[in-house]
DNA sequence: AAAGACGACAACCGCGCTCCA
DNA sequence: TTGGAGCGCGGTTGTCGTCTT
């Protein structure tokens, strides 16, 4: 007898966020942090479920977040990974930070497959082009560093090669601050409006820091990153937030991470990360270009 | 202009893992 | 040791907007 699902009470709301509810939600994660979701309905008096509250928070609300617009090196990184590590969306978005697993997800769904088996249907009929076969000769390099990784951390646990998503939620804060609204007619639009600039427009993201409470912080971190905008408790300080000293904070959060936690890049990561990636992708996509032509 | 097809993506669902009493 | 609670992940679905006929 499997676990019962947390969604199948009477009286739970389904479907799109609404802008109040995201108030409501934000404010609530601003005081007490996000986690214990739970409690979160409860304490909140939001009609949804604990999972759809984290979903909300995970994937759109929490602050760092881009949305759409992949750059042509995300693009390459996302495909590389795909073949690397599979349909493993946490583990690929533990590599492109202000992404989410979803959005990538959704992404490779939408885009990147359909680009992919284009440019692999070009290949077979163009395969003597200097793009694809390094193309294929990277493939092939994924395909036996991939060996060579599990070979050599087969003794370890997965956690120590990939950052969590956890702690993906703490890192760049940019663009807590949306993009003003778009002009619309009807509520359809004023809800895709608040998606595309990342999240809430403007004005709600004023609304929300107008209904935000003190969060406590410690002492150093407000210190270096609040313009001493603290008020002492113990070991603890309470900090005014504000999208300048919250962004400080988690500028803060990604420098003590870097010094501290993240293990160093592997080979592979750097490999990923090179730049050089970035120009193969322009080549690649030409070639889903020219492929699309076939 | 209307209706159907298609695409994009937000949200849901179910399973598995971890933690803790 | 075991079972329940909480949470994360990946697959899937539903809805809405756009395109095509």
């Amino acid at each position: 007898m499997g676990r019962p699902p947390c969604c199948d009470k009477v009286g739970i709301k389904k479907g799109p966020w609404t802008p109040e509810e995201d108030i409501i939600l934000v404010s609530y994660i601003q005081q007490h942090g996000p986690g214990n979701w739970r409690s979160v309905p409860t304490n909140t008096g939001l009609s949804r479920c604990s999972k759809s509250c984290r979903l909300r928070w995970t994937n759109y609300l929490r602050p760092g977040i881009r949305r759409g617009n992949f750059t042509p090196h995300e693009e390459g990184m996302i495909i590389h990974l795909q073949a690397l590590l599979g349909n493993k969306w946490a583990a690929i978005a533990s590599y492109l930070p202000q992404r989410t697993d979803n959005d990538i997800k959704n992404y490779w769904n939408t885009h990147l497959k359909k680009k992919l088996n284009k440019f692999q249907s070009g290949m077979e009929t163009h395969s003597s082009s200097t793009a694809t076969s390094r193309l294929v000769s990277k493939s092939l390099n994924i395909e036996r560093i991939k060996s060579l990784e599990f070979a050599s951390t087969s003794s370890t646990t997965t956690t120590t090669t990939y950052a969590s998503s956890t702690e993906n939620i703490s890192r760049l804060l940019q663009g807590w601050m949306r993009s003003p609204p778009k002009t619309t007619n009807n509520n359809n639009n004023s809800r895709k409006a608040e998606h595309e600039g990342g999240g809430l427009i403007e004005s709600e993201s004023v609304l929300l820091f107008e209904n935000m409470n003190n969060v406590t912080w410690d002492k150093s971190t407000c210190e270096s990153t609040s313009n001493g905008v603290c008020e002492e408790d113990g070991d603890k300080v309470k900090v005014a937030v504000t999208p300048e000293n919250y962004n400080n904070k988690q500028k803060a959060d990604v420098n003590t991470n870097s010094k501290n936690n993240n293990p160093p890049l592997s080979f592979l990561e750097k490999w990923l990360l090179d730049e050089s990636c970035a120009g193969q992708v322009e080549e690649i996509k030409q070639m889903m270009e020219l492929s699309s032509i076939f």
